[in-house]
DNA sequence: CGCGCACTTGACAGAGGTCAATCTCCGTGG
DNA sequence: CCACGGAGATTGACCTCTGTCAAGTGCGCG
């Protein structure tokens, strides 16, 4: 559905990817500010890094086709996945303070990232709409990590993965797919490493819910059949 | 040791606080700028709110004396501890991107923090360093939820109390009192809520590090004789 | 064709949540 | 001044949940 496209300098006005990436975050009025920031695109192969934690931060990256998982790494070489940027998602704010990345992004299938020179994206900083855009969007990244902190430190095992289900049928939704079947791009252990869980609890959770008739897993294949319950289990918090 | 000041306009430049508050988040060439941003004390007693999740937001605050509580509360009525602001932290970033505040902040003492206009902040971002400066602050403020979401999700019950009291006992050293031996504002519960264990295991753990001989607590006065035993404890991620 | 990776499923033990009793402070009121 | 009551904290007993170890299955890729 995405007509190719050179991999030279591009205009967010020509973007077709669904749901308008950025220009979602950024209201009408600042859309010809877009025009200004001239960015190129980048392709990442499955496996391989877009950037890894402690670069230096010289981009700003806008997913525009595929999936990545976001890692943190502890000293101890233990790592946990803080989140699966999908199409349309910006990448690297968490390094805007220090001047590098706080987190890894790795790829979790062939994709493409526009990616935006910081130094324009700072420039842009000097008219009001953008610097508004760029609040809104840190400010939603604090929400949405806070909120996450709490399912990590409050809920039961149920609620953890019925959670992250909802989130992927969300970001779905929000891309035009259906909510209700879909394909995931992460694996059981990646699924663990996100919610805090071990890959054979996520596994048996999913065989639970497919046991209830709330959902049916074939591989990385999801049908959700009963989200209200999913809704439902998501809520409780048995703590344990 | 702090002088009595009335409760009128006020200026960054004559504040006492130990640390610098803001001062110490803002390079000093934009120090003059903190002269244009006028604000207010405000008292906030024990057990009262600050604010409330769900607020318009209408000025960010500085802790300027005292400690806080800062929590996220769920629709079903649980809630948990985020984070414990002491003097010199920002609170209300979180709710810069959509207008209300995203978490409930409570004074677990008598306290007073500094109230900034929320509009005059967003004046000074016409000033590149200032701008800098809270792009800095919104960064930190990603990175250091998303490292205890870390700990939330990957850690041992050992390693979460450890953390715990190394980060309060580096945010004594950095406040200028005794990194090794303070008094704990919050109840076994906060902290519990905070690093995702019940209050007894809270209590347990604490128990447990005593008999090890890694510190001495006598209710809520803790005394950290072996920081680098804490600190060795607070790595290895036993899950569970 | 078969090796390997992702996943599923089972058995088991240990960590930590739950419930409950007791203790120590404090503040309050008789 | 002392008795009482309540909140916070400690400690113990118990039991569930889930992490760990291990075996087995299905699928894809070389």
């Amino acid at each position: 559905v995405i007509p190719f496209r050179a991999r030279t300098q591009s205009r967010c006005t020509d973007c077709r990817v669904d749901g308008g990436c950025l220009r979602a975050n950024f209201p009408p009025q600042s859309l010809s500010l877009l025009h200004d920031l001239e960015f190129t695109r980048r392709r990442v192969m499955q496996g391989h890094a877009l950037f890894m934690e402690g670069d230096p931060v010289r981009f700003l990256y806008a997913v525009r086709q595929g999936s990545f998982k976001s890692v943190l790494m502890l000293p101890d070489g233990r790592d946990q996945v803080a989140r699966f940027p999908m199409p349309g998602d910006l990448l690297g704010l968490d390094g805007m303070g220090r001047g590098a990345y706080a987190s890894t992004v790795i790829a979790l299938e062939d994709s493409e990232v526009c990616a935006l020179p910081i130094q324009g994206v700072h420039r842009q900083l000097n008219h009001a709409a953008w610097r508004e855009a760029m609040c809104r969007l840190m400010g939603q990244e604090i929400v949405r990590v806070s909120r996450h902190m709490l399912l990590l430190g409050s809920a039961g095992t149920d609620a953890r993965v019925a959670m992250f289900l909802l989130e992927l049928s969300d970001a779905m939704r929000a891309r035009g797919y259906s909510p209700t079947e879909f394909h995931m791009r992460m694996t059981r252990a990646e699924i663990g490493s996100y919610v805090g869980l071990t890959l054979e609890t996520v596994s048996r959770t999913l065989s639970s819910f497919q046991q209830r008739g709330w959902i049916c897993v074939h591989k990385r294949h999801i049908t959700i059949l009963a989200l209200a319950a999913l809704r439902t289990a998501s809520e409780p918090g048995h703590h344990g």
